[in-house]
DNA sequence: CTGAAAGCGCTTACAG
DNA sequence: CTGAAAGCGCTTACAG
């Protein structure tokens, strides 16, 4: 049926636009057309066609066409696409996963391809070093029409990718960018771990959370203010929940020394939230040296279950998780949108998870000790 | 510096090969053939035109080369690739993982990554379905120059990829098709979980194998005997060990059957060790309604710590797990050594990994009760 | 060993 | 709205 019919009967040649245009009547340039909306054709052509393209079993050949287009496009026109996109994945995150055993980041490439796939795009998988500063290669030959990207990369290459490609950013926002996110909700996220360590009976509660310009550190504040202002209440140890200055190398005195305070602190907070896991774990650890029982002495919860950490924890630390499934699936979406509308305004989306009930938050330790209002 | 050089600024056209060959002083289709090694060129041009590649940053454009080659390669001439590799990864078997949150299947990936990138490779990730028998896209498509098939596919797809493309089968072999596979060490497997079993004081151990034609079976069988024989003892429970006529429909029966026939074997078996994590689950469960403790009547084992179950397992498996980077690691070893040589011989890579020891195997019940040789 | 030329499958000015 | 023709970047017979 195509060209020379095989007669090796290895690799059968897939049959080209030739073989449509010939069955369809029209030229290889209408059959073109048709499939590619770029002038628009009369009814009857294109229905004739489709019909060809249905009878003939005809996929345009993507690369080809991708190559093309690329060059060649002129402007209004839309260039065609790579029919892929890139799935980037920070190389310290998933290592730090596997050392846990953790799933979180196959869940939401799974997530990514089923909405992806359904599409009929397809994914490309890579991982990235954090602070990554060169252009992947992915992104350097061409191969994909925009990229999902669930890493740190340095200030400049995130611009580079934003200017040259449709890109989502997973769990991270960038004041200076004007790219899509799909982000845990942390309102939602401290609105949840609050009203849960209240119920237990916690009034003095504290947010531990970070002086660097990123949205859960916001939003955390801003939900913590917001939960005690519906309560009616003021909160109780303003100090301790102000924003601390910390970074990787100082984690052990800065947290030593807010365990100290709070600790001096009367009414002392009964529990504590912090904005991540990793500061939660450092918390566990440096209670363990104080000799504190969790949570007989306080209740530690965390806002992020993605842990990164080697240190072993003990007790089992009660958190929230965002839903990896919906994360996946709604930057998969946010993407294709994008790479459809270019022009689209950015969006952040928040999704929101549930509280992991774990081991270390519990009641209070001694009522008569607390304030109550 | 290439062609027009870009007024706007905007997406700067990239190198081409006429711009390295005019750097160069060739025409064009010696860099090309430098770049391909197609005919071999005189080491004098070679260096020319390499170095003017390193000068102006060409690469090549792959979507064009591999959509040419594809077309046109004679016989002799190696065809240029796609330079991706695709991970078929079964939905089925993810989401057993996924809810269990099981971290095995994101770790094969994350090695098959580490292995393609360093050889400039790209990495194309796809769900199938259990039993799947239509060509994935991104095969239909001519996306990737090779397969890794960590699913189980129709035996009509598994032909068809396997006759087109370079395909390695991850943890599972078939006897019909010449293909390269990397495979847990069943053999190991199985001499390891005995040894352990041995040294905990078992001496009566039953296999519990089906009858599947697979290599899982044969070769823990094997394994099985020669651990008997190495230590010159006769089997003491051989009608136990011979493979069960079993199939998911009758799980329930066969394995209610074998139990009640274990039990009243004189002298009876103190452990069982099953071949994959399923029949070891099940039999807890089947353990828990006959009010048999484990391991205090029985310990159970695992060879394949791989689960699809949802059966809640109580006491945890104590199993053998092969190391998931490994297996990864080699197949895409394996693969990439075939896009280069589709000639070589298959290879079956054996991978062992270790036991992981858990709540389900113990001391034997009653050490006189057994009849030690 | 090297180059000029044809051509891969497809898109897109250009001219009806 | 449609087609013949040029051309995308590259590879590969073909002819030196």
């Amino acid at each position: 049926m195509t060209r020379e019919s095989n007669r090796s009967g290895i690799a059968p040649p897939s049959p080209g636009i030739r073989d449509v245009s010939r069955v369809a009547g029209v030229s290889i340039t209408t059959v073109s057309r048709v499939l590619n909306n770029s002038v628009i054709p009369s009814e009857a052509t294109r229905r004739k066609v489709l019909e060809a393209v249905e009878k003939v079993g005809y996929r345009p050949d993507p690369l080809f066409s991708a190559a093309l287009r690329r060059h060649r496009s002129g402007r209004g026109v839309e260039p065609v696409k790579t029919k892929t996109i890139g799935f980037l994945i920070m190389r310290g995150l998933q290592e730090a996963a596997h050392r846990r055993h953790e799933d979180y980041y196959s869940r939401v490439l799974s997530a990514v391809w089923n909405v992806a796939s359904k599409q009929r795009y397809h994914v490309m998988f890579a991982e990235v070093d954090a602070g990554e500063s060169r252009v992947p290669d992915l992104v350097a030959e061409n191969r994909v029409d925009g990229l999902l990207v669930e890493a740190e990369l340095s200030a400049a290459l995130r611009k580079v990718l934003v200017h040259r490609l449709p890109t989502v950013f997973i769990d991270r926002t960038y004041a200076d960018l004007a790219a899509d996110a799909v982000v845990t909700d942390y309102v939602q996220a401290v609105t949840d771990v609050l009203g849960y360590l209240w119920q237990l009976g916690h009034r003095q509660i504290a947010l531990f959370s970070d002086t660097v310009d990123r949205f859960y550190n916001h939003e955390s504040l801003e939900g913590f203010h917001r939960f005690y202002e519906s309560r009616g209440l003021p909160l109780l140890c303003p100090e301790l929940s102000q924003p601390q200055d910390i970074h990787p190398e100082i984690n052990d005195q800065v947290i030593d020394a807010y365990l100290t305070r709070l600790w001096s602190t009367k009414p002392r907070p009964t529990a504590v939230v912090a904005v991540s896991n990793v500061y939660a774990e450092f918390m566990l650890a440096h209670l363990a040296k104080m000799r504190r029982v969790v949570p007989r002495d306080l209740s530690v919860a965390s806002l992020n279950d993605l842990s990164v950490t080697d240190i072993p924890v003990h007790p089992a630390l009660t958190s929230y998780r965002a839903s990896m499934d919906r994360i996946g699936a709604s930057a998969a979406e946010l993407l294709l949108q994008r790479i459809r509308d270019p022009q689209r305004p950015t969006f952040r989306l928040l999704v929101s998870g549930r509280m992991i009930e774990r081991a270390s938050c519990g009641p209070p330790p001694d009522t008569s000790e607390l304030d109550l209002p």
